[in-house]
DNA sequence: CAATTCGGACGATCAAGTAC
DNA sequence: TACTTGATCGTCCGAATTGT
């Protein structure tokens, strides 16, 4: 029954139209229409309670909620799939007029309108508007995925351009399939619907089928479709989220690095100008002690963490069964912490029988000359990976590189710092530059 | 027994498609 | 451009559940 709150705020007398002289076709005579508030509170809303104009509405001064009775902009319309009515026979727009069977007539205003919807709900789904409210399973499933892109929300770290393959917004193999074949059954201008019933009611009507449904071929045919494609694109992109996770564990810690050099060198050379001298002439002395001069030298987390990142690329290129399970032993520490989150998924994808060996070096640096990034590492991490054939030494520039200057990379930030934008008169531009830019 | 939660029916609104 | 209409989003009833 109702529950002492809503009897409390005593709605009722005109919470409903006092207009039952419509249509009552659905049976009672009385049929009053229910009034709603044109926006209810948030506090409300969560609470699927009735709400009122007033703010604070009657409910949240009751229960004490006052901080939260406040109006929650409503979400834009999104057209999650294409329009349904080509897929049923249905057409939007101005009613036909039919002389001869006087089934349609022209559509006046909305009380017409209205009389039409019920005679069409005759003879289709449309019943009472109910059914034409509801969601079907696909596309709630379709858009209910999240992607975890695991950009780093710290402020010292710098954003990357995206090459996230998990961003595809699927996330596990169940949606994988569902997205498939929401694709698929798309394709198909026959209108799918789990729902039983409707399904009956749209196979009975095969006249109108035959009108808007093309080349479906045979319904064995769709369900092996069904099956087997998905299985060969779950594997694909198994394969990828591994990869791609590696290659963001490892982003992650030469964003850090970069990071960490960066502040070292600003350090550095704003204390070069405060002091009024070079750097070299007065080391030793005062807060410049406390500032040397940056070095190409990993600090020592990063030396550590990159080892058992080395350890892990090893796996990863030579047995990649083997990577499965020792990734998650050998776990690249990420000393930002915050990042964590997304970062280790996906390794134990791959099945114990994947016969697809994959190059992921070269999957990276192929993935990492699409997206216009210069295939550069920091020197000592080039070393500690231990891979020289995937990593580009300082010594060894593309001759993209070669037309541009190394500190290019480095523009962006320089811009905002007048500290950073004193003189290049210290030290030459490091060889670390990384291949990720500000954004 | 009161309070809270939440599934789902119902209402409002919007955007796409069509007739004029 | 006016109009229709399916889809989508919001409201809130009322049954179920939880707390005291």
């Amino acid at each position: 029954m109702s529950s002492p709150l809503t009897e409390d705020l005593c709605f009722s007398p005109d919470d409903y139209d006092d207009n039952p002289d419509q249509e009552d076709e659905d049976g009672g005579p009385n049929h009053k229409k229910r009034k709603q508030v044109k926006r209810a509170c948030f506090s409300c809303r969560k609470a699927h309670a009735r709400c009122d104009e007033e703010r604070p509405c009657r409910r949240c001064i009751r229960t004490g909620c006052e901080s939260t009775c406040v109006d929650v902009p409503r979400k834009k319309r999104v057209l999650k799939k294409p329009a349904k009515m080509e897929t049923v026979g249905l057409k939007r727009g101005r009613r036909r007029r039919l002389d001869e069977s006087g089934e349609g007539c022209e559509s006046g205003g909305e009380s017409d309108s209205k009389n039409f919807y019920f005679d069409v709900a005759e003879d289709e789904v449309l019943e009472g508007g109910s059914v034409a409210g509801k969601t079907t399973p696909l596309s709630a499933s379709s858009s209910s995925s999240s992607t975890s892109t695991s950009s780093t929300s710290s402020s010292s770290l710098t954003t990357v351009k995206k090459f996230d393959f998990t961003s595809i917004a699927i996330n596990t193999t169940e949606d994988l399939k569902l997205s498939w074949k929401d694709s698929l059954l798309d394709s198909m201008t026959f209108a799918h619907t789990d729902d039983a019933e409707a399904k009956e009611s749209a196979a009975g009507d095969k006249e109108e089928e035959a009108d808007f449904c093309f080349d479906l071929g045979k319904s064995s045919d769709d369900e092996r479709c069904l099956e087997e494609i998905p299985q060969e694109m779950v594997r694909e992109l198994t394969e990828l989220r591994s990869y791609n996770s590696t290659l963001q564990d490892m982003i992650k810690d030469v964003q850090q690095f970069n990071s960490y050099q960066r502040k070292k060198r600003r350090q550095w050379e704003l204390s070069k100008i405060n002091n009024g001298t070079s750097a070299s002439t007065t080391p030793g002395s005062g807060a410049l002690a406390a500032t040397a001069a940056p070095s190409d030298a990993l600090p020592q987390w990063l030396v550590s963490d990159f080892s058992s990142l080395s350890n892990k690329l090893v796996d990863l290129s030579s047995d990649p069964t083997h990577a499965s399970s020792t990734s998650s032993s050998s776990s690249i520490s990420s000393s930002a912490g915050s990042a964590g989150g997304a970062a280790h998924h996906g390794h134990g994808g791959r099945s114990a029988g994947d016969e697809g060996e994959m190059d992921y070096l070269g999957a990276w640096q192929q993935s990492m000359a699409n997206h216009g990034a210069p295939l550069q590492l920091p020197t000592q991490l080039a070393l500690l990976a231990g891979h020289h054939s995937m990593l580009q030494l300082p010594g060894q520039l593309t001759t993209q590189q070669q037309a541009q200057p190394q500190q290019q990379v480095q523009q962006p930030l320089a811009a905002n710092n007048a500290a950073a934008n004193a003189p290049q008169s210290g030290p030459a531009p490091f060889t670390t530059s990384l291949p990720f830019t500000e954004v």
